[in-house]
DNA sequence: TCGCATATGTTATACTGTAACGCAACCGTT
DNA sequence: AACGGTTGCGTTACAGTATAACATATGCGA
């Protein structure tokens, strides 16, 4: 994955893999060290000894770090995660699993699922961006 | 008191209408006369001439809506919307189809769909409760 | 270098949702 | 009808989530 670390060949073919900058790998450390979903005011909280202060700044990082495709939102959370692939490229949908009990959120790419929405869709003429699936229940352990 | 969670097949009929309260009805009318989701505050706003000034008459009544069957919430969008089918208080997973262009809603119920996210939670121990299953893109009339 | 796009810092504010309290209406039992 | 439990209602205050607006800084390409 070590690529084009100096942009010198844009071959534009690919997504572009930009460094991150300073407040962005921070936020992406702070997820990355919790296996469980945080909030945005939660990142503040663990990142207030960094220097970051304002929600603003967690927020512009999040928005950066989920177009790269390196962190996801969990919708009925209001929490954030960081991505368990190498860099979900965002092409395809991700499904969530989150354990009501324990936190934990484990992050399903299914090609059946995946096709069944896009059949549904396209069986209504509706044409999808972007899939929300979110699971709520318990996972293997704590069933 | 305890309800079959899963399996209670009223195909057509509907169960035990219990009577919508005043604040209820309130509510659930704002949410039927638009065919898009509002939140919370848009449907405090349009009943404010009707005496309800506080979130949380419209959250109580909300909720109570939710249980019933007759309103779905939209993660995505927190935001509600008024239940297209007979009030889908069968636990069967529901998805929709969420135009970004004209803001319509799709409520879709597909067997298919749910067969896969069943079975891809039982191939990973994940034991489901509810699935939030929301589409964004353009409707077969704004694509 | 200049110029532009992007990133950052800060303050203030908007939007979404609940806690806690007391009172009122309803309902099933005496 | 009186009691007592449950549910609903109204209000104030507040917690939690997210963005607007503006100013400054930094990097990178022409």
């Amino acid at each position: 994955m070590a690529k084009a670390e100096m942009g010198h060949d844009h071959a534009h073919s690919y997504e572009a893999p930009t460094k991150l900058t300073r407040n962005q790998s921070m936020v992406f450390s702070a997820l990355r060290e919790q296996e469980k979903p945080l909030t945005a005011y939660a990142i503040l909280d663990r990142l207030r000894g960094d220097g970051l202060r304002a929600p603003l700044q967690i927020y512009r990082a999040l928005d950066k770090l989920m177009e790269k495709g390196l962190v996801h939102r969990l919708e009925s959370l209001n929490a954030f995660v960081a991505c368990q692939h190498e860099a979900c490229s965002g092409h395809s949908t991700v499904a969530f699993a989150i354990c009501e009990n324990c936190g934990l959120v484990d992050e399903i790419e299914d090609e059946a699922v995946n096709r069944e929405i896009e059949r549904v869709s396209r069986e209504r003429g509706f044409l999808p961006t972007r899939a929300t699936v979110e699971l709520k229940g318990l996972c293997a352990e704590c069933r």
